[in-house]
DNA sequence: AGATGTCCCTGGAAGC
DNA sequence: TGCTTCCAGGGACATC
């Protein structure tokens, strides 16, 4: 499932090459998580400008406007000048004179969303809340601690709710509170400053170390020109419940927060 | 305000 | 072998 650094793998390998080229048709298939918002008539002719990311959300500057583009659970984009035949899966296509931009989402839990600007309701509402980009310089060691601070619940479900730092989904944060030796239920608020410290450091580790490597992740994983991560991500709990630690042998944990499955190591994780 | 539970969806795995 | 059930997950939303 896409987190920050598959997001950015995609947003990566088609940003420079959709810039400049001009909207001809949009072809929709089932609806998505949200409605497009806008007649899709409306688009052609506009021209796509650059796109950033926030989060896990893509932003596709348009000369007028913008489309706010998530990936769910299993949504993939690609691009191309020419891309086979639209499948049942496919549920948003930008046909551009640069090449066509397609959605694939067998689960549609992603969303394709237009914005008259910035300053629209529907930006505020889907980005308004979002935490700090973990890999800006504005994840710092004390404010994340001092975010912290006001949260009781376990520190796992503060690091997936996206309102301290965002991109970081299920399989990032096992592997980070793996690497600062955190259990994924200690509430946030009881992390000592130190230990604060040691896990800002881990989930820039773990998310640069997947971004570095093309973003793999354990499942299907691909960027809009079809590029597969180089290798798959060689997790240190996720996923490996009942197999030892690849560092002290323990037999690695599951345990259900809050409906999402966390894995632990008892040895290396404290409480 | 923060915390909690629910829901959306479908492919694949596990269970019978 | 073929059916049914469960599970994966992001994140908005309603409710307390």
């Amino acid at each position: 499932m896409p987190e920050l650094p598959e997001v950015e793998v995609t947003r990566r390998s088609f940003a420079t090459a959709i810039a400049g080229a001009r909207v001809q048709s949009v072809n929709l298939g089932k609806p998505l998580r949200w409605p497009l918002g806008c007649d899709p008539g409306g688009l052609v002719g506009r021209d796509v400008l650059s796109v950033r990311r926030r989060g896990k959300y893509l932003l596709m500057d348009l000369d007028a406007g913008l489309l706010l583009m998530h990936l769910g659970m299993s949504g993939r984009l690609s691009f191309a000048s020419e891309l086979p035949p639209r499948g049942e899966h496919d549920h948003f296509e930008l046909v551009t004179t640069r090449g066509t931009l397609r959605l694939t989402d067998p689960r549609r839990f992603g969303a394709v969303v237009y914005a008259h600007g910035e300053r629209d309701a529907v930006v505020q509402r889907l980005l308004g809340r979002l935490g700090v980009e973990p890999l800006s310089a504005d994840f710092e060691p004390a404010s994340f601690y001092q975010a912290l601070k006001g949260r009781s619940v376990a520190i796992k479900q503060v690091l997936m709710a996206g309102d301290v730092v965002v991109g970081v989904g299920n399989i990032y944060a096992s592997e980070a509170l793996f690497w600062a030796g955190i259990r994924p239920t200690v509430r946030a608020m009881r992390l000592s400053r130190a230990r604060a410290a040691r896990l800002h450091d881990a989930i820039r580790q773990v998310l640069e170390q997947a971004l570095a490597t093309g973003g793999s992740t354990l499942r299907d994983f691909s960027s809009a020109t079809g590029q597969h991560g180089c290798f798959q991500l060689e997790t240190m709990v996720y996923g490996r419940a009942g197999q030892a630690c690849r560092l002290c042998a323990t037999a690695v944990r599951v345990m259900r927060q809050g409906q999402r499955s966390s894995f632990f190591c008892p040895h290396c994780q404290k409480a």
